[in-house]
RNA sequence: GCCGAUGUAGCUCAGGUGGUAGAGCAAUUGAUUCGUAAUCAAUAGGUCCGCGGUUCGAGUCCGCGCAUCGGCUCCA
């Protein structure tokens, strides 16, 4: 007998195995539910509903639409896909072909890169493939048998993966069509499932294995549903980003741009921008002097030899601008030599040892809204998200070995306070030593791991590990936030170093009037504010909060007879010190209004003889065209005032 | 940095196979004074990314460079 549990909600049957498969055991009980599940789970292993469940099995079943249930749609249309792909182009190899988040993606090796004509028959003949349909067969063979198979048919990639697989590993082959692949499985019965819900998305090169010392292969992506209606709805999100790109909604709103002549990845910030990014830093200010920091100024470039001093040099010189000045004509040699700064860490330090400092001090928290160069590889840059010139909201926290604990604590619960502020939830990494390039004894690396460790334990935080991905300096916890896309960022990163304090032999007097080495805590909260405008430009969709509008209210009048009384009350709101513009253009009120719509104005004040006469306005929120009953001016600065309260 | 695609007016985009460029919006001027998402008309506007080459002739073909886009690697 074996257990079966047909849904969440059914309670679980029990039936003779009698060697049926899964599928026809299901089958068996019910014909409808048969189409809603792809795979089944044993003992919390997936397996195909073509296996043989066991006697004593207990057998969950896995819905296509559930997480597990796309990740084996999408991994068996990767299957499919390549089958395409080899039926268009006999030579290319397969190498891997995974489910990833939203889709799956195959890699080949060709002699030629795919072009969009290529994709288009590639999704062509995969259509065809799976209108004509073909089942899935598993096949466990011995290691040998298998890489003889792949060597027959020049397959080295699954070669190469079948060797490094360890022994007594079970290797199983999958073969849909004409397609037989390396694979773990489990896959679907057959491709019935995947009619209309396949779609091939684009073409990019990948490095084998991710490494870029390898050979480039060609990957394609794809995604695939449970259903034609969830794959559309997912095609209609795709094109709803596109809406949202920051890139696109930086032009149309002008807030700054990008320009050839100026330097790839060098932010020009246009007045709406600026201004947007101002009341950002204001904001930043704000909540660091609340919290005991302290704002500090260090200059644009040092000396290169400080740079040496501290390591940047050394494992960061690739992505350093460097700068020589000649210090007169009869200078013979080639002058001193700068670096413009790609952190910020230097200054704070020199600020902390221009005094002798008591533990009485400490902790000393300096803050710097500090704007650093560096110089990234041109492929990486992307609009504001990745640039080469861009301002940190940085700090460096200098404490006791005894004060760090609750120093971390401390700029967990900033990190927390400011996220909640903006709404956006957010998950943790601990990132630990990199395998090469890094500074530091051992003992040190291992007591700030620790430290980061036990803030995370003590605060009940989950986070995952990301093993090698620290600072060159010091181990870190990265925040990574979540936008209203569900897309993941990288913002705030909290990294403690006990390397830097050594270098630049900073210390303290103690109780004990001995000289002790402090710890210095790297962190940002937002990151680079760039990268921050960039998200919440596409997390607003460009329709920023009343607080962050560079333009709060927009003034429209009917016609121009009006503007005399809409100056005036233009002006009573400015001097409130609201963020108003007045629309005195001879156009058409609709046209105003569309205008100021188009632009993301919170709030439209439309005035015509009727507010003239009563002394009033009419407001129009910029959400889906509300109005508000016409009121008088002091009247709606009230109600603006009530609304910033609320933040 | 690597692979591929793209680069035409301020913006969005047209311009089979080579014969010195067009539309809509924006701008300017004029008319219109019009109450909640585009009033009408006229005018002006372009080193067709840059530099070489092929050709009688290049926006169009070739090479190199720059930039952007989609990825990879890297990263705040």
């Amino acid at each position: 007998m074996l257990t079966l549990h047909l849904s969440e909600n059914s309670s679980a049957l029990s039936l003779p195995a009698e060697g049926k498969t899964l599928l026809a055991l299901v089958a068996g009980q019910d014909k409808a539910r048969l189409r809603e599940v792809v795979a089944g789970k044993i003992a919390g292993k997936l397996v195909d509903l073509q296996s043989l469940p066991a006697d004593g099995d207990e057998i969950f079943l896995v819905e296509a639409a559930s997480e597990e249930g796309l990740s084996v749609l999408r991994h068996s249309a990767a299957h499919v896909m390549a089958e395409a792909v080899q039926a268009v182009f006999p030579q290319a190899k397969v190498t891997i072909g995974p489910a990833i988040k939203d889709g799956f993606y195959y890699d080949f090796d060709v002699e030629k890169p795919f072009t969009p004509e290529d994709l288009e028959a590639i999704e062509k003949q995969l259509k065809a493939q799976l209108k004509k349909g073909s089942t899935f067969v598993r096949r466990e063979v011995e290691r040998q048998e298998a890489i003889d198979l792949f060597r027959a048919m020049g397959e080295d990639y699954k070669v190469e993966l079948i060797n490094e697989l360890p022994a007594g590993e079970t290797i199983s082959l999958y073969q849909s069509g004409k397609f037989v692949d390396l694979c773990r499985g489990p896959h679907l019965p057959d491709t019935s499932y995947l009619k209309g819900c396949v779609k091939l998305l684009s073409v990019a090169g990948a490095y084998w294995r991710g490494d870029e010392k390898n050979r480039m292969l060609q990957r394609i992506y794809g995604t695939a549903f449970a259903s034609k209606e969830a794959l559309q709805a997912h095609l209609f999100m795709l094109e709803e980003a596109k809406k949202r790109d920051h890139r696109k909604l930086g032009k149309e709103l002008d807030l700054f741009s990008i320009q050839d002549e100026a330097g790839a990845g060098f932010v020009i910030w246009h007045p709406k921008g600026a201004l947007l990014r101002t009341l950002l830093e204001d904001f930043e200010r704000r909540q660091h002097l609340k919290r005991g920091y302290q704002i500090v100024m260090g200059p644009q470039m040092l000396k290169a030899d400080l740079w040496k001093r501290s390591g940047h040099f050394d494992h960061y010189r690739e992505n350093m601008y460097f700068t020589r000045i000649k210090e007169d004509a009869s200078d013979s040699g080639e002058g001193q030599e700068y670096g413009i700064k790609p952190m910020n860490c230097l200054a704070h330090m020199l600020i902390y040892n221009s005094h002798l400092r008591s533990y009485r001090d400490l902790p000393l928290r300096y803050f710097e809204l500090g704007t650093v160069h560096r110089h990234e590889p041109s492929g990486v840059l992307h609009g504001l998200l990745r640039v080469r010139c861009f301002t940190q909201d940085d700090a460096h926290i200098i404490c006791t070995p005894e004060q760090l604990q609750q120093e971390i604590t401390g700029i967990l619960e900033f990190v927390a306070e400011v996220m909640n502020f903006f709404g956006f939830p957010y998950s943790l990494e601990l990132s630990t030593r990199p395998e090469e390039k890094s500074i530091g004894s051992d003992a040190d690396w291992e007591r700030a791991t620790a430290a980061l460790i036990q803030a995370l334990a003590e605060n009940q935080l989950d986070y995952v590990i990301n093993a090698g991905d620290g600072a060159f300096y010091g181990p870190k916890i990265d925040i990574k936030l979540k936008d209203a896309l569900n897309r993941e960022w990288q913002c705030a990163t909290i990294q403690c170093d006990f390397t830097l304090p050594e270098r630049f032999d900073l210390s303290y007097i103690g109780k004990d009037g001995e000289k002790h080495r402090p710890i210095m805590l790297h962190r940002v909260i937002l990151g680079s504010i760039e990268r921050f405008i960039g998200i919440l430009i596409e997390h607003y969709a460009g329709a920023f909060p009343l607080w962050l509008a560079p333009e709060q209210v927009r003034i429209v009048t009917v016609t121009d007879a009006h503007n005399e009384y809409g100056a005036e009350v233009a002006k009573i709101l400015r001097d409130a010190d609201i963020r108003v513009e007045a629309d005195f253009r001879n156009e058409k009120l609709g046209k105003k209004i569309r205008e100021a719509q188009l632009e993301k104005v919170p709030y439209m004040l439309v005035i015509g003889d009727q507010e003239v006469t009563t002394k009033t306005v009419a407001p129009r929120l910029r959400k889906q065209g509300e109005t508000l009953e016409p009121m008088r001016v002091e009247k709606f600065i009230a109600h603006l005032q009530d609304e910033l309260k609320k933040l």
